[in-house]
DNA sequence: TATTTCACG
DNA sequence: ACGTACGTGAAATAT
């Protein structure tokens, strides 16, 4: 049997896959989609065919000498879009992992090479598969050269495959001939401009009898429609550099060595790491080959027993920087034992030579480990693991200032990820993979060795950035108050909130049987799809489509129809409740622990921007705007002898803006200390303050939200309800009155495109990689991320600061008063009855005094016996 | 697992 | 012509 070789036609696959799949990114905002596409054809292809050899064939950039003819005589090449260009370098490199042979040759186009290459190897007898989008290459199928051209239909791809027999049967005409075929209809996509007037029925026809252009020209006196013939005559020098343009070139003179092409292992440790980095988690499960034991594990130790553990600790206490982690215990543990066991073990690092997983059992004890890495951690220069809040409910660290999370670091670096695991960052920061498969305690020592030697890159990356003061003053300090506030919880009246929740409950019965009343039909009115069904088919309300899989139920759609449908009114407020039952009143439920409290994480490493979130349950999103909703926060309730105290800052992201832009319209507005959006208004439509109406505060705060937003016509007047061009009116006006914001948001917008990212007042940073996209949309977004992001992130930085402020000085007093909660712009304090002015003065100087910018910061606080009453 | 909806700042 | 406001998380249904 003959050996088999592959040809892939580089470009127009990864062009092929780049159009055929959705807009595909890795968290560092890469785009991948035309990678992943080409992957997935090419093993198809290796896995059907099983070659010995492959090649991967690409133009060079520099347009070639057949295209820039062309090119000239009609001035059109598309530039590639920029999703795809920066692709191309990367399946370059991922195919040069996995050990695939690529070519490349200045001066002739991939076309040129495959041609080449394909007549080479059939005449060495090998069998050969040219695999192409492009049906170009169908010149070159022979009885031994396959042309395969794959085709993604609704994500599956099927390949039509073309022998020379094949290409007879469908175009009539023989691979040779094709090229005559094209030179007479021409090929827009490869820029043949072919004979005018000549398309594929007339080229077939022609071609099937005179097998050329040249014989075609000869009897052009025969030829069947007459205009065909006159157009060959008059345009034949058409003709002639169409043919020339179309005929690849089987004879090229280009070095290659078939030994090269031969295939081997496809998935190389080099491979995986591309594969990790790109995040092509289902192409992953190929590598099934355990990635090679790095030179690193040599150091690895297991410690069991107490002596010797004692040592290791001790010695790493001496250390200059120490990595640590902790692991849980997997095995099953009598209930009775199961708050001491929990912990499973540790890993210790404190230098290369010292990388140690210390188990728990054999005297070692959960409380013994805390208690000795607690002393370890105190005494370290420099004491590192990976989410180190989560680690605090073992090991209790006094002095927090020689502390490091990782993960932490990892999230300031570049914050659009999902996650910042020691696995990640130990392939970005120290290119070292880790084995899935490897067993705990070799994770465990990976994971203190990670944290241990990454702690040093990361220090310096933190630094390049200019964020070391933001990670050492805001972001470290941040952890310790966060995991106080975990710990704190909030208390909740358990009776309360189920009593609400039954309430909710009849009433929404009642509305159900009542829709199905008012339908005619029962049905699940939670699913937008029979809802929408119900709605505008059954029904027959008119109200049009909105979303690709039906009608689109959403609430503002709704509203608009629900003065003249009783139905939709009572939907409406069916929706409005069963949220309230299923999310609120039967989520929180769940959470309550048995002393009453629930105890949500505040996550420090989640958002773009550097606000928090909050979950299990989400304790940042409790109702507010609506009263029913709103008497959801009475029972959120303080211990007995305590009282809330609820103070969020007024307009802090506006305040920012005013400051950042040091627009001196805007600042003066806010010394004032009057209603801002009044003033607005006042001066956006040039009316005296006192004369502002009601709907003109309303149209001038909704522009301040949407400057805020990053602001776009089309968002304001949805929000307004407006034509599009009045918004824009607004947005002209406004920037008149406030020339400084104009030019603020460019200069951002501008530094963004030059930079790729933007930053707050404090030097956090947020990469906005959409800005390089061709695609509109994804550009204007980037665009409105990039004026967002700065003010919403250093709103966020400043709130942090006053935490840690408040968090200390509470503990510097040694209050019983605690911080319970954290709403983006607002801090919840648990007060102790006879502390609660201290309390008071406390926050109030904490967040005014917090930073000190060009317009006073001003903060709104309450106190009440909930939080219903103290908002 | 993805989509839709809706709660908050 | 494109079709959106910025940042989150949870529940429910559909796939």
């Amino acid at each position: 049997m003959s050996s088999k070789i592959v040809l892939i036609d580089g470009h127009s696959i990864l062009n092929r896959a780049f159009y055929g799949l959705p807009d595909l990114t890795n968290s560092e905002g890469l785009h991948t989609n035309a990678v992943y596409g080409f992957l997935t054809i090419m093993f198809r292809i290796l896995e059907e065919e099983r070659p010995e050899y492959l090649t991967v064939a690409f133009d060079v950039h520099a347009p070639t000498f057949r295209h820039m003819m062309y090119a000239e005589y009609k001035g059109t090449r598309k530039p590639m879009a920029e999703e795809l260009r920066q692709q191309v370098p990367v399946i370059k490199e991922v195919l040069h992992a996995m050990g695939v042979k690529t070519i490349e040759c200045a001066g002739l186009e991939a076309d040129d090479l495959l041609g080449t290459l394909s007549r080479r190897c059939e005449k060495m007898g090998m069998e050969v598969s040219v695999i192409s989008g492009d049906r170009d290459l169908l010149q070159l199928a022979t009885d031994h050269v396959k042309i395969r051209i794959p085709k993604t239909k609704q994500g599956r791809t099927e390949v039509e495959d073309y022998y020379a027999q094949d290409v007879k049967e469908r175009y009539q005409v023989t691979p040779q001939e094709f090229i005559d075929l094209k030179a007479l209809m021409g090929d827009a996509s490869d820029n043949i401009p072919g004979v005018p007037s000549i398309g594929e029925k007339t080229a077939t026809k022609i071609i099937a009898e005179f097998h050329s252009i040249e014989n075609a020209y000869e009897h052009a006196e025969e030829l069947k429609p007459p205009r065909a013939s006159k157009a060959l005559k008059e345009h034949w020098d058409m003709a002639v550099m169409s043919k020339e343009l179309a005929t690849i070139n089987v004879d090229a003179d280009f070095p290659y060595e078939l030994d090269e092409a031969k295939l081997g292992n496809l998935y190389t440790e080099e491979a995986y790491e591309y594969f990790q980095r790109l995040q092509f988690k289902n192409l992953l499960s190929r590598f099934d080959v355990k990635a090679p034991a790095s030179k690193i594990e040599e150091s690895f130790r297991e410690i069991t027993d107490l002596a010797e553990a004692k040592e290791v600790l001790d010695a790493a206490g001496r250390a200059e920087c120490v990595g640590a982690c902790m692991f849980r215990n997997t095995e099953e543990v009598l209930p009775l034992f199961a708050d001491q066991a929990e912990v499973g073990g540790i890993g210790i690092c404190f230098s290369k030579e010292d990388i140690c997983c210390i188990r728990a059992g054999n005297g070692i004890t959960q409380s013994w480990l805390g208690a000795k890495l607690s002393e370890t951690a105190g005494k370290a220069g420099r004491f590192v693991m990976f989410d180190l809040k989560q680690a605090l409910k073992y090991i209790e660290i006094t002095d927090t200032k020689n502390c490091f999370d990782a993960t932490v670091a990892a999230y300031l670096l570049n914050p659009l990820k999902n996650n910042y695991t020691f696995e990640d960052v130990a392939r970005e920061q120290l290119n070292l993979i880790i084995d899935e498969k490897a067993g705990e305690a070799v994770k465990a020592c990976y994971e203190a060795y990670t944290a241990y030697e990454a702690s040093f890159v990361l220090w310096d990356r933190l630094k390049e950035c200019q964020m070391d003061r933001l990670f050492t003053d805001i972001e470290m300090p941040l952890v310790f108050t966060l995991y106080a506030m975990e710990q704190n919880g909030v208390r909740i009246e358990a009776e309360a909130l189920k009593f609400y929740g039954s309430q909710l409950g009849g009433k929404i019965t009642e509305l159900e049987k009542e829709i199905y009343e008012d339908a005619g039909e029962t049905f699940n009115i939670n699913s937008p799809k029979q809802l929408g069904a119900v709605l505008f088919e059954h029904m027959k309300i008119p109200g049009g489509k909105k979303t690709k899989t039906g009608y689109s139920t959403a609430a503002d759609v709704l509203e608009k129809l629900a003065p003249d449908y009783p139905v939709i009114a009572k939907i409406l407020e069916y929706r409005q409740y069963s949220k309230l039952k299923s999310t609120y009143a039967d989520g929180l439920a769940n959470y309550i622990c048995a002393d009453g409290r629930i105890r949500s994480k505040f996550n420090q490493t989640i958002t773009a921007t550097g606000r928090l979130s909050s979950t299990e349950p989400n304790l940042q999103n409790i109702p507010v705007r609506m009263e029913l909703g709103r008497l959801i926060r009475k029972v959120f309730i303080p211990e007995d002898g305590y009282v809330f105290v609820d103070a969020d800052y007024s307009q802090i992201e506006l305040r920012v803006l005013a400051h950042c832009s040091g627009d001196p319209n805007l600042i003066e507005a806010y010394r004032e200390e009057e209603d801002i959006h009044r003033i607005t208004a006042s001066q956006v439509f040039h009316v005296p303050f006192d004369e502002v109406t009601s709907q003109q505060r309303r149209n001038a705060k909704a522009v301040n939200f949407g400057i805020v937003y990053g602001i776009s016509s089309f968002g304001l007047s949805q929000d307004l309800s407006i034509t599009k061009k009045e918004a824009a009116q607004y947005i002209e006006d406004y920037f008149k009155s406030y020339p400084g914001i104009k030019s603020f948001l460019d200069d951002t917008v501008k530094h963004a495109k030059e930079m790729g990212y933007v930053v707050t007042l404090f030097g956090r940073r947020r990469p906005v990689p959409e800005l390089s996209s061709s695609n509109f949309m994804q550009r204007s977004f980037g665009e409105r991320v990039a004026m967002n992001a700065p003010i919403q992130g250093t709103a966020a930085d400043i709130i942090k600061i006053a935490m840690i402020g408040v968090q200390r000085r509470l503990r510097e007093r040694q209050m019983k008063s605690r911080l319970v909660l954290q709403v983006h712009d607002e801090l919840l304090i648990e007060a102790y009855k006879p502390e609660l002015d201290e309390v008071k003065k406390i926050l109030r100087e904490e967040m005014e005094q917090a930073v000190s910018l060009d317009v006073p910061l001003e903060v709104d606080m309450h106190t009440g016996e909930n939080w219903y009453e103290a908002k």
